[in-house]
DNA sequence: ACCGAGGATGCTTGTACCAAGCAACTAATT
DNA sequence: AATTAGTTGCTTGGTACAAGCATCCTCGGT
């Protein structure tokens, strides 16, 4: 079924342009449910959850190769782990062959909130999709990876360009 | 990595699952993109992107109904259009018919700024998007769509007193 | 071989900023 | 008087940059 893309741009653009639209609708929307969730109960934090999620699932791993898989500083690693430890869900263990650095893990309780959060995430997203179909959400699901994927990948690409959209005045 | 979406069983637990976590690693992304893009020039915040945009879009309109539609509460709004207002980018007209309010446009300035950070974008999602086929464009996009309105939908759903989700499963 | 700079590396802390929310306030509307 | 639109003070969460501290590594001098 693919292939078959003679035309080389015209309807592209408005295309391209929706999904620019969407993403930044969808992020938008994220964002505010996140902000909810976080109000609501003892739900771990958006920014927390990345972590824990990211160390539960890399295994054992330096804050610095954290820092580099979510693509955030390691200042700001640094905290939030602090943080997590301090809430016991992470913990650190000394790496053995690098006395600066610590292995991240995460506890039984790290890892029961890291599924937890999960379960709450796939339920609400199961309940938004209930009608869709089976096709659909499977296609969604292949195109949305490499959608990310892409993403990833060319993210820290974008050349600081030179025309200025907001010339300052003040 | 993960992969195994194959012809397996009820995929559709599976399935969701992926979108769910797809839709975090996208949030991700894009945050980080857009601190990126923030910190790199006198580009225009994320949020006061998101209020210029619904301005543009959807014409004069009072603050309230702008943190309606953003979903945003009210004082965040403001602050952000007062700093919008001082930057030369939206503009207050008194409301005929309410002395409280005030209607907000963009001006001419906020309006090309508006432009150009959707034309920067979608040079960006152009050149992520270069090497997808035209069918699989349209097929994301489609699908993106209704994805975000469904999430809009079933976002707000949740509200404070009537807890959902500690509920057992539904 | 040994040892002790000098430099690199991993992490933490100080500081500052943006974003968002709640609560209290002002002012126009009814 | 009660309501409503909007603003502002305070607080919290998340982030980045810069500086600092601790450890590791690499050499050249002895």
């Amino acid at each position: 079924m693919p292939a078959e893309q003679a035309v080389q741009a015209p309807p592209t653009d408005q295309v391209t342009d929706d999904i620019a639209a969407f993403s930044a609708e969808f992020i938008r929307l994220m964002r505010a449910r996140q902000r909810a969730l976080a109000a609501a109960k003892g739900n771990v934090r958006w920014a927390a959850s990345v972590i824990i999620s990211c160390v539960a699932n890399d295994g054992p791993l330096r804050a610095s190769a954290l820092a580099e898989n979510v693509q955030s500083d390691p200042s700001t690693i640094s905290r939030q782990v602090a943080a997590l430890v301090r809430e016991g869900l992470l913990e650190r263990r000394a790496d053995p062959v690098d006395g600066r650095a610590s292995l991240l893990v995460t506890t039984p309780k790290g890892d029961a909130a890291h599924r937890e959060q999960i379960r709450m995430r796939t339920k609400h997203f199961a309940r938004m999709l209930a009608d869709w179909d089976e096709r659909d959400v499977r296609q969604f699901t292949a195109l949305l990876r490499r959608f990310t994927d892409d993403f990833e990948r060319y993210g820290p690409q974008f050349h600081p360009g030179k025309d200025q959209m907001n010339a300052e005045e003040s």
